[in-house]
RNA sequence: GCCCUCGUAGCUCAGUGGAUAGAGCACAGGUCUCCUAAACCUGGUGUCGAAGGUUCGAUUCCUUCCGGGGGCACCA
């Protein structure tokens, strides 16, 4: 017997070769349908295990599914199942239940043991290996991170840290938008500020930023510059919008490099370390012209007018985005000759695939939806036409509340609830935790007041406390780690066994957790698994007179603790060795 | 009008083809001379928004409708 058996997938494999060897028989394609499940019975009538397989093949074997299951339990067990399974039975409509024995249990924690911290690491097989780019976050530099977007920060990451775990190579990319009009109006607020803070008339724009952080990093420029641009905004009698191309520029750089430094911060702050910071202004810089774009932005209108994609219609140039399922044409340049945020973004994915990732997934906000549509058919224009190989995630919004009401956020009133905000309200753990709590495409409700006033009871707690006994209880026990070599045969009792099958899924929790880009699902799980200890715990003295059951338990402990600690991690929580 | 998304217990939500649909919160009661009581145990509710369809089987997939949210610029 096989080291395989002891873990679901190697359990699903064998069951799967034995079915094989039936349809092959009765003349049937021989491989079994994938949908063809092995999965941790819900009831204890139903046995450890159950498998959907009779039921899925039935129709191609040609035989009524509880008599292929029967045939296919019979099998098993004579064979593969013989030395780990106690019995299987037909139930239902033809599930295959399967009741397995304490040898596979003591089986199933040596090889948690021996595994430790890499349990479920790398379960992808190598041919589905992907080297991805996650871009996410992406703030304008023109104002500081809100709560909306630490979920945003939150998901991403974990999805990345999910994503690297199963097998990935994982890039984290920032886009950073200091190309347009709204940098441009950040600029004059901050020449505005800059100004007033030398006793100058000046007045930020109509549609400038009136954020209070604008006037703290004022007082940062007057540190750093002095007097600088006094004479600029003198000679343009204090109206911002009259400074020289020159000095707004200047002023630009300088904003969009201290807010990003901000960025930074703030995310170190939460775990989060991006790979990549990528500006769009570079994007216009370099290499050939073409249609008077330089940079990463010429080469995308090249590539498209190789395609013939490209035409002009009063005065502006415009994608045909339409041939690719988009319901209008799209403008790149507009008449005045400046690019249009479309064009950047087509010339910044162009950039990516250049760089050499196979797969390319964007977080974006539900605000961003209506984009969606346009951006796959700029990606499917662009060579090498792959559209499937870029994946957009649209997570939907933060709704801020109030005491119950809803609370509008704007960042051009400066009305903000900052990352920086949440961290100190209620701590990075729990902030994060909550954050990944729910799907990405449920609309999350966030009362910061209820949640100061709940954070005692925040889930993260209950999941971090499993892990703190745990620690507590190896240190009780006085001695190193057990050693997975020499685990006693001892029996396996009832909460044992369900604190073991939950462990048992934490490999193909997480690779759904990946495959369908859901973070959520490991939340859930820890809580699960959490709960499932906390009984086991209730239940079932771990030190004790009987030093056999002392091995196992505390053996059991170990294995807990690092599947809790590795699920923690992958959704950035730290794991306390106390409480 | 068109597009996206959601609709499951009093509330917040899990559950992307399987058996009797599950957690947390809230409410009531019980459990530490015993490895951390941030824990455990006991109480109970569902026309899974509605109607059709596909299937051995549908909360899940398809169609239509209803309701909430978001989006439909030569703004970013």
């Amino acid at each position: 017997m096989t080291d395989e058996l002891y873990d679901l997938n190697g359990l699903a494999a064998s069951v799967c070769a034995v079915l094989t060897e039936i349809l092959e028989e009765s003349g049937a394609a021989a491989t079994p349908a994938p949908a063809v499940e092995l999965a941790v019975s819900r009831r204890s009538q139903h046995g450890d295990l159950t498998t959907n397989a009779a039921m899925v093949c039935a129709k191609r074997a040609g035989r009524p599914p509880r008599e292929l299951a029967q045939a296919l339990g019979e099998r098993w067990l004579a064979g593969p199942g013989a030395a780990i399974c106690e019995r299987v039975e037909v139930a239902g409509p033809g599930f295959l239940n399967l009741f397995l024995g304490d040898a596979w249990y003591r089986g199933a924690l040596r090889r948690l043991l021996a595994e430790g911290a890499n349990y479920g690491r790398g379960s992808l097989p190598w041919s589905e290996r992907r080297s991805v780019n996650v871009e996410f976050v992406s703030v304008n530099p023109t104002g500081p991170l809100h709560v909306g977007h630490a979920r945003y920060a939150a998901f991403g990451d974990a999805l990345c840290r999910i994503l690297a775990f199963v097998g990935h190579e994982v890039t984290r990319e920032f886009y950073v938008n200091d190309h347009g009009t709204q940098m441009l109006r950040f600029a004059q607020s901050l020449a505005a500020r800059y100004g007033q803070r030398l006793g100058l008339e000046a007045q930020v724009p109509q549609d400038g930023y009136m954020g209070e952080y604008l006037i703290e990093l004022a007082d940062r420029l007057v540190d750093e510059v002095g007097e600088r641009y006094r004479g600029d905004l003198v000679a343009a009698g204090g109206d911002p919008a009259r400074l020289s191309a020159g000095v707004l520029a200047e002023l630009r750089e300088w904003g969009r490099d201290a807010m990003l430094a901000q960025f930074r911060a703030s995310l170190d702050r939460l775990g989060i370390v991006f790979d990549a910071w990528t500006s769009e202004s570079a994007l216009y810089v370099g290499g050939e012209q073409h249609r008077g774009f330089a940079g990463e932005a010429g080469r995308a209108l090249a590539d498209l007018d190789r395609e013939g994609l490209l035409f002009e219609h009063e005065g502006a140039v415009w994608l045909r985005t339409t041939s690719f399922g988009d319901d209008k044409d799209r403008v790149l340049v507009r008449s005045s000759g400046e690019a249009t945020y479309f064009l950047s973004d087509i010339a910044y994915h162009r950039d990516k695939l250049d760089r050499g990732f196979a797969h390319l997934i964007d977080i974006w906000g539900a605000d961003h939806h209506g984009y969606v549509l346009r951006m796959k058919a700029a990606f499917a224009a662009l060579p090498p036409h792959q559209p499937e190989r870029l994946e957009l995630l649209i997570g939907q919004l933060v709704n801020l509340m109030e005491s119950g009401r809803a609370r509008r956020m704007s960042k051009r009133r400066g009305d903000i609830v900052t990352v920086d905000d949440l961290i100190e309200a209620i701590g990075v753990d729990a902030a994060r935790f909550l954050l990944v709590g729910r799907s990405h495409d449920t609309v999350l409700d966030l009362d910061i007041d209820l949640a100061v006033e709940q954070s005692n009871q925040n889930p993260v707690y209950y999941v971090q406390y499993a892990h703190a006994r745990i620690c507590s209880i190896i240190r009780n026990l006085g001695s190193a780690d057990p050693d997975s070599s020499e685990l006693p045969d001892v029996a396996v009792g009832a909460y044992e066994r369900s604190l073991l099958r939950a462990l048992a899924r934490f490999p193909e929790v997480v690779l759904s957790a990946a495959a369908l880009r859901a973070p959520h699902r490991v939340h859930a799980y820890l809580s699960e698994l959490a709960a499932e200890f906390h009984v086991f715990y209730r239940n079932c003295r771990v030190l004790s007179d009987d030093p056999a059951s002392t091995a196992f338990r505390s053996a059991l402990c170990v294995a807990t603790r690092a599947t809790l600690a590795g699920g923690l991690a992958l959704l950035g929580v730290s794991a306390p060795e106390a409480m």
